[in-house]
RNA sequence: GCGGGUGUAGCUCAACGGUAGAGCGUCACGUUGCCAACGUGAAUGUUGACGGUUCAAAUCCGUUCACCCGCUCCA
């Protein structure tokens, strides 16, 4: 258990108890990773992407050569045509029974590797006539593994290499090579290898599909077919991580689809329809806010790792030239954007991947990582990836589209590369209220949670000293104005002391009190969340003094 | 997915197989003139769900669901 598991305990009591975050379907006993946001909760999270889409899309910062940025929005359907997917790679990724090499973090299907065994050394007086005879017949145990490949053709590529390298050194020769029927009209290939002939033996193979349950029970023993070391092959395992459904009436095979397990395949798809229709010319950038789906292995750690999730996702699209000075430009404006928010540098970490976690059309990818106290680990809020072309280049392919680019100023014509800061919308909401969550033992309300006011869900309480004389009367007017423009509560019930303390576990930044002062001179008390000091202001003031405060970066 | 743990009121937690409780919170009334104050009162539970053992189950057993921890995983 990490260190701070019982400060975790204590925020998830508090985000039930308030109102931020409650289980899905608690009533009938909850359902694994899927989470609803309460009062509290839809406030603040859509503070969270209201100021995203106004700070990367309505008013984004200034671009690197002083020149505005270009910044467009789509909100694309959740369900698009399956051929999408197959076009992203996330269909034949997501539905079959997957193998990763942990060194090389590659991924393949578990069902297509080709594995090449030796059987034994035979004496050469044994070798004639071998051709006729069922390979198996020498199987001795165990085989021993020597290598593995992803497919027929390279297994038989692998096997002629490990030949030739025998050939190189001048005593090995290899005398034949052919293909057999094996369990259910499988291919696979047999062969041998005279060895040493001076000792008059022969080395005998042979290569086959590994069956399912051998890559189960023997993931130990198989060696990597990228690197061919020994112990670093996970279990195949069956990776159903998007979520079918049916389109029309009729469930069928014809009608099957599938939940979009990322918002950026909506953005590829139009690319084509936001060039014609926006006037926009690269480099330029679209962004999405939206639902994404994902059936996570084993969902875990609050509502960080959900199956349901909601995504915050720009492409920017510029030439390859240019394309290593965005990725750089963007990474550094998402980590100042969670900075001026309110995430502590030292809670925040920006990693850049190194050459083994990219994927292979990636040039450089960063994900910004976020402390959070149920893990020792930084975990992912945001990835800023440099994808290259790929995805244009996948839909261009698979679509038979063109998705190429004319600049009229260069008279180029190329697929644009794009670069892609891809954030977690309900990540971010649980770091934002991780590091908002403060305990003050010194104050009689030890519990206070620290929102930026951009993003606290209420900006500002108000309140009647005592409920009576004339005091709940210009509160209520003081709250009807202020509601019309911030998220506001009016509490005339109770001690103050509990209402502020209340206001403190919301977040709220600001109070404002109605008391005796007020019937003579007009003034009210403006209570700050963070210091519990007062100030006296005109009743009248309140909107302009909230104005300015939360219009501070 | 594997191993371990937990599940009782909104929250935190008691209750040895024998009548389900406390503190806090919530609500009402009174009081109160700035920090969970005070007084009085109230509501709230098929003890996660289902099944079994038993005269009797929150308690023992089985199944299941959810959450937590460790592995694993995170395209």
């Amino acid at each position: 258990m990490s260190a701070d598991a019982t400060k975790m305990e204590k925020i998830v009591s508090l985000c039930k108890r308030r109102g931020f975050i409650f289980q899905s379907s608690e009533i009938y006993g909850g359902i694994g990773g899927f989470w609803d946001y309460g009062p509290l909760g839809v406030e603040l999270k859509r503070n969270i992407k209201e100021a995203w889409w106004n700070d990367m899309v309505r008013n984004p910062p200034t671009g690197p050569s002083g020149r505005d940025l270009q910044m467009v929005g789509v909100d694309c359907s959740i369900i698009m045509n399956p051929k999408v997917w197959e076009a992203s790679g996330h269909a034949t990724g997501f539905a079959d029974p997957m193998i990763d090499d942990r060194e090389t973090k590659q991924r393949f299907r578990a069902d297509q590797l080709i594995g090449l065994w030796k059987i034994k050394e035979i004496p050469k007086s044994e070798f004639s006539g071998l051709e006729n005879q069922n390979i198996f017949e020498f199987s001795v145990s165990p085989p021993e593994f020597t290598s593995v490949a992803i497919s027929v053709r390279e297994a038989a590529e692998e096997f002629e290499k490990i030949l030739r390298k025998e050939r190189k050194q001048g005593v090995f020769e290899y005398r034949w090579i052919k293909q057999v029927s094996y369990l259910g009209g499988e291919v696979a290939l047999m062969a041998a290898a005279p060895k040493r002939e001076q000792q008059e033996t022969i080395c005998l193979w042979y290569a086959r599909k590994i069956m399912l349950d051998e890559l189960t029970s023997q993931a130990d023993l198989i060696p990597s077919p990228y690197t061919g070391k020994i112990g670093n092959l996970t279990q195949p395992r069956q990776f159903n991580l998007m979520f079918k459904t049916h389109y029309g009436a009729m469930e069928d095979a014809s009608s099957l689809a599938y939940l979009r397990p990322e918002t950026a395949q909506g953005i590829f798809a139009n690319f084509k329809n936001v060039c014609d229709s926006s006037r926009v010319k690269i480099p330029f950038g679209i962004a999405q806010v939206g639902k994404s789906f994902r059936n996570e292995i084993n969902p875990r750690n609050y509502t960080f790792r959900s199956r349901e999730f909601e995504q915050m996702e720009i492409e920017f699209f510029c030439h390859e030239k240019d394309s290593m000075m965005w990725w750089e430009w963007w990474r550094n404006v998402r980590i100042n954007w969670y900075k001026t928010l309110g995430l502590k540098s030292e809670n925040l970490r920006p990693r850049n991947q190194d050459e083994k976690e990219l994927a292979h059309y990636s040039k450089a990818c960063t994900d910004i990582e976020y402390m959070f106290p149920f893990s020792d680990e930084p975990q992912e809020l945001e990835g800023v990836a440099h994808r290259g072309c790929f995805d244009l280049t996948q839909h261009q392919t698979h679509s038979g589209k063109d998705m190429s680019y004319f600049d009229d100023e260069s008279k180029e014509r190329f697929t644009p590369t794009v670069i892609e800061p891809s954030a977690g919308a309900d990540r971010s909401t649980l770091a934002f209220i991780c590091e908002a969550y403060t305990v003050d033992e010194s104050r009689p309300s030890p519990e206070i949670m620290r929102f930026h006011p951009r993003l606290a869900p209420i900006k500002a309480a108000v309140f009647p000293l005592v409920n009576k004389e004339g005091m709940p009367e210009i509160a209520e007017q003081i709250y009807r104005d202020l509601r019309k423009h911030y998220a506001c509560q009016y509490d005339p019930k109770q001690s103050i002391g509990k209402r502020y303390a209340r206001m403190d576990e919301a977040g709220t930044p600001f109070c404002f009190t109605v008391d005796g002062q007020t019937l003579q001179d007009g003034t009210v008390t403006v209570r700050d969340r963070d210091t519990g000091q007062q100030e006296r202001i005109d009743k009248g003031n309140c909107l302009l003094f909230l104005r300015e405060k939360l219009n501070l970066e």
